[in-house]
DNA sequence: AAGCTTAGCAACCGCCTACGC
DNA sequence: CGCGTAGGCGGTTGCTAAGCT
C-alpha cells in the first residue's frame, strides 16, 4: 500500500489567500515547522490542498523573501543563468537568495523575454536573430535601438554567454548531475556546467558584489526585542524564537506581510531595523 | 467618466521523480 | 518489485490594477 492522498478534493477551497488563513498558515508553520504539507490544511484549520499550503508559503509567506523587482544585477544573474540552465526556474532560483521560482519564472516572462526581443536577441537560444530569421514576438520589431543602461547590461549578457559556452574554467560542487554538455534547451544541463556556470558567476566581481550587498544587511537586523515582540504578538512561547529552536529561522525575518500579520513592532520599535531594511532598498536599487 | 486593453502576478494544473509500503 | 502518494517542477490560466481611447 503506498501513502494516503494528499487531500480529497471534495471541499477544498481555491483562489486567492485571504489575510486569514495566510495567518492560520503562519501561525501553524510557526508552532510546528515545515514538517507533511499533507497534514498542515487539515492542523492548520484550513480548507486548503496540502500542495497549495506549500506553495503559498514558499512563493509568499516565506520570511526569508526578498520583495520588489529584480536588480539590474539579478536580472543579468538570470539571463546568465537561464542561458545555460533553460527554464529550469527552480535551479535558476536557487541562486537568487531570497527569490522563488515563480517569481523569477513570472519576472521573465513579463520583463527579460520582452527585453531580449527587443534588442533582437532570441530568449529561447540567446543568440541574435538572423535578420531573415523570423522572431518569436512582434515586440522584436519595435525600438531595437533602445540604449538604456539595462539593456546594455543585457546585451553584455547575451555576449558573455556566447562567449562562455566554450570557455568555462573548471570546477565543482553544483547540485546538478546530469551529464550532458549541450547548448541551452529545456533538458540540457550538467554537473560541468553547472561548476562552470558557478564559477563564471564567482568570477564575475560586479555581480558578486552587488549580490553581496543585497544580503549583507540581514545580519544586523536582528533585535532580541524584535523577536521577542513577535512571539507575543502570535501568541507563541518565546522558546520558539530561541536561537536553537526550529523557528529561529524566524530571526532571519525580511520583509514579508509585515503590516499584514501584525508585525508592525518591527518597523515602529526597532529604529535599527528600518535602518537596515533602508540600507537593503538602497543595495536592491543599486 | 466609462469602457476597453494590456501588463503583472498569484495560484492552479498536470506531469515527473523519489520514496514508503 | 510494483503500486500509489507526496513533494517538486514548469507551463498555463485567471484576476486585478494601470494605462489608454
Amino acid at each position: 500500500m503506498g501513502r494516503q492522498p494528499c487531500c480529497d478534493k471534495l471541499g477544498v477551497k481555491k483562489g486567492p489567500w485571504t489575510a486569514e488563513e495566510d495567518k492560520k498558515l503562519i501561525n501553524f508553520i510557526l508552532t510546528n515547522g515545515q514538517c507533511c504539507w499533507r497534514a498542515v490544511p487539515k492542523l492548520a484549520g484550513l480548507r486548503r490542498c496540502g500542495k497549495s499550503c506549500r506553495l503559498r508559503w514558499t512563493n509568499y509567506l516565506r520570511p526569508d523573501l526578498k520583495r520588489g523587482l529584480l536588480t539590474d544585477a539579478e536580472e543579468q544573474l538570470v539571463i546568465d543563468l537561464h542561458a545555460r540552465l533553460g527554464n529550469r526556474w527552480s535551479k535558476i532560483a536557487a541562486r537568487l537568495p531570497g527569490r522563488t521560482d515563480n517569481e523569477i519564472k513570472n519576472h521573465w516572462n513579463t520583463h527579460i523575454k520582452k527585453k531580449l526581443l527587443k534588442l533582437g536577441i532570441d530568449p529561447i537560444t540567446h543568440e541574435p536573430f538572423h535578420k531573415d530569421q523570423p522572431k518569436h514576438d512582434e515586440l522584436a520589431t519595435d525600438d531595437q535601438q533602445s540604449s538604456s543602461q539595462t539593456d546594455n547590461l543585457l546585451v553584455e549578457s547575451a555576449s558573455n554567454n556566447n562567449n562562455n559556452h566554450h570557455q568555462m574554467p573548471e570546477t565543482n560542487n553544483m547540485e546538478d548531475n546530469n551529464s550532458s554538455s549541450s547548448p541551452p534547451t529545456e533538458n540540457s544541463s550538467s554537473t560541468d556546467n553547472d561548476s562552470r556556470l558557478l564559477d563564471s558567476i564567482c568570477n564575475d566581481e560586479s555581480l558578486l558584489n552587488s549580490l553581496w550587498n543585497i544580503d549583507e544587511p540581514w545580519n544586523n537586523i536582528i533585535q532580541p526585542a524584535a523577536s521577542q515582540n513577535i512571539s507575543d504578538i502570535m501568541g507563541l512561547p518565546s522558546s520558539c524564537f530561541e536561537e536553537d529552536n526550529s523557528c529561529a529561522w524566524l530571526l532571519d525575518c525580511q520583509d514579508f506581510g509585515i503590516h499584514d500579520f501584525g508585525f508592525d513592532c518591527f518597523m515602529s520599535n526597532d529604529f535599527e531595523l528600518n535602518t537596515s531594511l533602508n540600507t537593503l532598498e538602497m543595495g536592491d536599487k543599486q
